[in-house]
DNA sequence: TAGATTGTTAATCGATTAACAATC
DNA sequence: TAGATTGTTAATCGATTAACAATC
């Protein structure tokens, strides 16, 4: 219906968070207007690709001036639905998840911790970031009177797949897993998975190759 | 010199912990072969590219056979550098560093963690994981006792710029990077920078995107 | 041998880069 | 207006998929 709007290609959509950090960094530096071609040597991309990638949700830019910061990163936030302020909570009150609790970054870019929850009584009823964790049985109810969109979880393995359709049944709509677990949720419930250790593997390729390229 | 090999796509080596994973899974349930039809199907990925990822480091497979699990699984590991047994510490004893010092996966993958260091008189001292918290100032000496290869990064922006010159004057090869900051190495020094709430933002995306076509 | 499945080449598809006319 | 830089089309490059001959 209504205007046909191509498909943004998921490359792109990856792409953003990065323009949104780099962008952020400029306005924190009092930058008002940048140039695809600047933008490009601060971020080791092609001037080409920057501008392709704004024209995909199109045109935040004007010929012969550039791209106002502000508005950019304001157009990137309202693409990634940061402007949402959707409401988190955190499921394991384990190192990881005061980890996460604690990550200023999240509130930053506009997601809202609402609740944590954790099974061991001894962990409930602390204070995460001045928030008291709660006990799983106090989940339902929670998600009922608060209108929570997404789920972090940071459980053991085992733990998830008891947990996972109580968050579904709840109504949450995103769940972002380190359970190392590939899950299995209805059609309108978004995943995404954090492997981890992918990333330390990734960087034992790379060193491992410079070794033999090297000496 | 020699065989010219053509050089490994990076997208490729990216999928191989996934591949990786995959194959653990199937040999820890006693499976000894698979095809790639039958790969394909379960991590839904096509066949054709399956063979052709494989094919990059040289045909490990049987016409007519298939793969041998075990075979496929410590080829990818040597192609990663797994089996080097690399020996990583951890800069940052706070809830990060102390959840990925519980990692067992890590273990698992072939990395062996040999220290923990923090700079807080409070935390130096601790047992992690059955080892013992070091102060930042035994660094240089641990290092140049111990052949460490990896650093990995959890420890805040701020304190990222004075230690990063320590670790790479001390040996470090690899640094896995939690603190959101391009780090500015040698040449010869493997980076992988984690941005945790890239994820999160992606997964905004999707979950808007759901909505936005849903209901 | 017949059947299965790889390794590999060729065809397609998509993403990146280059180029330039439109326009601020 | 002249200069700059976008938006957009066209060209290139690379990655994925399809197809099939080679071979276990």
């Amino acid at each position: 219906m209504g205007i046909e709007k191509r498909e943004v290609p998921f490359v792109v959509v990856k792409r953003l968070p990065r323009y949104y950090r780099y962008l952020g960094e400029l306005l924190r530096q009092g930058i008002t207007r940048i140039s695809s071609g600047e933008l490009s040597s601060k971020m080791g991309v092609t001037a080409s690709q920057i501008r392709q990638d704004f024209n995909c949700f199109g045109g935040f830019g004007q010929q012969g001036y550039g791209y106002n910061v502000e508005k950019l990163h304001q157009e990137i936030a309202k693409i990634l639905g940061l402007t949402h302020g959707y409401k988190t909570i955190i499921i394991g009150a384990g190192h990881l998840g005061h980890a996460l609790a604690n990550h200023t970054n999240f509130a930053k870019r506009g997601f809202e911790l609402v609740g944590i929850f954790d099974k061991n009584p001894e962990v409930i009823g602390t204070e995460i970031n001045s928030l008291s964790v709660m006990a799983m049985e106090e989940l339902e109810d929670f998600c009922s009177s608060n209108r929570v969109d997404i789920a972090i979880l940071a459980l053991p393995k085992k733990a998830i797949v008891e947990v996972v359709p109580r968050l579904v049944a709840a109504g949450i709509k995103g769940l972002w897993n380190f359970s190392y677990t590939d899950l299995a949720v209805p059609d309108d419930v978004a995943v995404e998975n954090v492997h981890l250790s992918d990333g330390l593997m990734t960087l034992s390729y790379k060193l491992t190759e410079k070794q033999k390229n090297g000496d």
